[in-house]
DNA sequence: ATATTGTCAGAATATATATTCCATTATTTG
DNA sequence: CAAATAATGGAATATATATTCTGACAATAT
């Protein structure tokens, strides 16, 4: 079959696409037509469906599915489909921004600005992932905890470090009692055992967990001090004894993991914290 | 297989599955253990994947997937995967139920929820602006000078510490040299004055300026060592001194600024110093 | 009116995919 | 420590699914 575009390749982003295939639809025989027509009105279905159930719910033959691949230069119908899931992949974070961007690079200069706008891509979708899938409701539990503790006590190591560093900063800032556990000077242990029921910890820890904060944080919840707990996944030994946690999965460029929605996260916590108190 | 549920049905919407998951999570083996910790941090990639692809990416068995879904009293992976599907399906859907959730909260909570918009608003505006008015040729050279020193210093205090908490974790994973000036022990003067022309000083301050911050650069400037600044204006001091200088405006809300452009900053350096010396 | 080209449905086939099974390896229990 | 039990990986199998093929039909041109 020969096909008027040539092998001209087929698109691999749902805008493109549905140009294309609006910019045919003309030209195309009746029962493509009806695929075409069904396929812009149902995207949904189309990611999700099979080749049969499609069809049949478009009152076409399965194989019309694939002649309609065809047509627009697709390997087959599961290729075309593919498209479709990627739309739905990317719905959350902003497909065209990082598609732009990684253009632009591809240009002048490969080693900084790629990576440079790795990071950055990072950072963004970090943001954006967080903010749809954060609990109003956690957070605002999770602020009362701090609000009625006497001291907080702050604890991370290594890469969660800095996100502490900073909070410590903006309690000290707001007159919010806090005290780090995470220090080199090797009597963490010793202070945590200072906490009280009638404090609170902020524990930090992504994969892979250190080992200090997951026993420091246990130790404390072993006292009854309340614990809140900023990790990446439900089964984190710090999600499991805390009375509070937030779910932070931060996007990563080439194995480097985002700090974005966790700094975020932590200079938003001690000002609520502090209206909290008022 | 006897399950010990019996023949319960199986939850059929993905909060449930999440629970029910999260509940059985203790009983269940080492691998079947993996699986659902897998399950619930990438569960869009359950949603499009097949048995293979997720089998890979969780590094189990394909196999291991169908036992975790029986496990789970679905009839094989497939059953279980219509959840993740179903999840998807809800979510990209019904966009108004998103804004009315939005509207809903507003009324209920409007603490906190305008606290956290807040600042991750601030966040993503500061990461578009940086991403549109960084000079990835100065960016460029500023990596040469830190490729090309003996010792990196750091210099920062206060807000901007966090940030240079994460650069020497960073450097130090990477295995480059490097050194912080910004410790409360008081000896920073000291340390400053062992850099040499052979190092390079890295500092950053924002408005209002950290006497002491400048006072080291300045102090490092005095004795030929490379200085590469963060700030953000033209008049800063930092910027009036330095051999090269990247400028980041963070917005801010009410009054607290951001981080996230500069902490990505601090990220992406560390790692295109590494490249450049390899 | 007839030849030609294009379209289509449905059957046949090829391929991809999930699932089951079994031998081997861990883990538990007496 | 030995025996029993459970868990695991990998191959074999069953099943679902997409794709191709064929002949019939319809539209169009000659």
């Amino acid at each position: 079959m020969k096909n008027e575009q040539g092998d001209v390749l087929p698109p691999r982003d749902f805008e493109s696409l549905r140009s294309l295939i609006i910019e045919r639809r003309a030209a195309l025989p009746k029962r493509l037509v009806q695929v075409a027509r069904y396929f812009l009105d149902h995207p949904d279905e189309i990611a999700f469906g099979t080749a049969a159930s499609i069809a049949s719910a478009a009152a076409v033959q399965p194989s019309t599915l694939v002649r309609f691949a065809h047509q627009l230069n697709y390997d087959g119908f599961s290729d075309l489909q593919k498209v479709f899931q990627g739309r739905l992949r990317e719905r959350t974070s902003n497909y065209d921004d990082r598609l732009k961007a990684l253009k632009n690079t591809k240009q002048d200069k490969p080693e900084e600005t790629q990576l440079l706008n790795g990071f950055m891509a990072a950072a963004q979708k970090s943001l954006q992932d967080f903010s749809s899938s954060i609990d109003i409701e956690t957070f605002a539990r999770s602020v009362g905890i701090l609000a009625n503790a006497d001291t907080i006590y702050l604890v991370a190591k290594r890469r969660s470090y800095p996100l502490i560093a900073h909070m410590a900063y903006a309690f000290g800032k707001l007159r919010i009692k806090n005290c780090i556990i995470g220090s080199p000077n090797g009597i963490d242990a010793e202070i945590a055992e200072l906490a009280t029921p009638r404090d609170a910890a902020l524990a930090i820890s992504f994969s892979p967990y250190s080992a200090d904060s997951v026993a420091h944080a246990q130790m404390m919840v072993r006292t009854q001090v309340p614990l809140v707990a900023i990790t990446d996944s439900a089964f984190s030994p710090l999600a499991v004894c805390a009375r509070e946690w937030i779910e932070i999965a931060e996007a990563d460029y080439s194995g480097f993991r985002s700090l974005s929605a966790s700094m975020t996260l932590c200079m938003a916590l001690p000002v609520a914290v502090a209206e909290a108190r008022r």
